[in-house]
DNA sequence: GAGAATATTGACTGACCAGTCAGTCAGTGT
DNA sequence: ACACTGACTGACTGGTCAGTCAATATTCTC
């Protein structure tokens, strides 16, 4: 085969490997993992099963690749938003946001997502990948709030467990937005945790009640 | 069958099924859902699979039994903690070290839990039941944070988006606690959470940056 | 357009498992 | 001592499904 031609196959295989995440996002929003039969996926993409062997090792690979394929997306955007602003309340809004808008775009990923998220505690195998890049994740909105206590803006926080609270309260947002619980406007809400957020941790702390038990990280 | 023999017997029933529910926690934090086999609960409770089956109608039954159990018993402790509380700042930290003792001695429960509730998205059928409990449960921590609001004790918030959000950083608290990231530690993290909480809806409101974004619900 | 190379197909296989039910037997009443 | 009851058992059934591979289709090369 001719250097061109294989070029443009690759170019293909390439395609067609998308088109198969993109079905296999679709139908295992749709039923858990256990119950999606690796026939839907091929029925979704328009392809034989045996035609998804050729691509993907096996069930669970299909389904960790799509995810991951989603993760990593939502991260780069977050960031690239987060970046563009300047403040942390500013940056934490446009993460809120990002989040938000990703996942109004892609649904299908934020219901895959949040269970294999639950599924951590009952699995152990190979969702490490996933565990990794949440973390990774974690760790920059970390930086973020060493950066701006550094800048003076908010009080010394430990970073780790503000990122981790973060993370925590956004998940929650998309959730309620996801099962439809119309007292939640997910706008207001937004607006809402990031000023509790940047209250509880501005630079004049409400005298804790409490001596040391605020160790910092 | 005299009637005392018969009272016996419905004791006895009643003992068995509360085994079999112990039995279901503990294999089902092991593997989720679908990789537990009934015999495996059958095996963990040494009896028969035939005899699960006259205790509960399925599998599904079993499992949504031992949630429910566990999600009840969880409530009923942490809201007797509360009461006994007098601010709201007690009354949070009593919520998430209710939260916590729970967890700690039900580890498998929480596992369980966790795996439950990110299955809400993608599975429709009948865990509108969990999911109703859960409703219950932050309807009791808005009436809390709207009591502290009529107090005084803190600013007019929306009593809901509060109660969600104590919610989902409860949840992360417990998560991290679980997955063994020992950056974390949770008596810390608790007392962090809590303060930020308290500071960022007390009395005097950090100015918000924004104008009317902020309804009250 | 022949024929090689590569891609796709879907019927098939073996493993697994929820739920059933005919049979067993310990304990009860007489 | 014996008949009876109902809790318990576990082999069995019917169905499902991940992954395979021989057969077929498509694309490429000359």
């Amino acid at each position: 085969m001719t250097l061109a031609a294989k070029e443009s196959r690759d170019q293909l295989s390439e395609r067609r490997r998308d088109c198969i995440l993109d079905a296999a996002r679709t139908v295992f929003s749709r039923k858990d993992y256990a119950a999606t039969a690796v026939e839907d996926i091929a029925e979704q993409a328009r392809i034989a099963k045996g035609t998804l062997y050729l691509y993907f090792r096996s069930k669970e690979d299909i389904y960790l690749a799509a995810l991951a394929r989603d993760v990593r997306e939502l991260a780069v955007q977050a960031r690239r938003e987060m970046e563009r602003a300047g403040t942390l309340r500013r940056k934490l809004r446009a993460f809120f946001r990002a989040r938000l808008e990703y996942s109004k775009k892609h649904e299908d990923f934020l219901r895959i997502y949040l269970a294999e998220y639950g599924s951590m505690f009952v699995k152990s195998p190979l969702r490490k990948e996933l565990c990794n890049l949440s973390r990774e994740n974690m760790r920059y909105i970390a930086t973020v709030v060493e950066e701006a206590a550094r800048r003076g803006e908010i009080r010394r926080v430990p970073s780790g467990a503000t990122a981790a609270l973060i993370f925590d309260v956004a998940r929650g947002l998309l959730e309620r937005r996801l099962l439809g619980w119309k007292e939640f406007q997910t706008r207001n809400e937004i607006e809402f945790a990031v000023d509790l957020i940047c209250s509880g941790i501005e630079r004049s702390p409400a005298a804790p009640k409490r001596k040391g038990a605020l160790k910092r990280k």
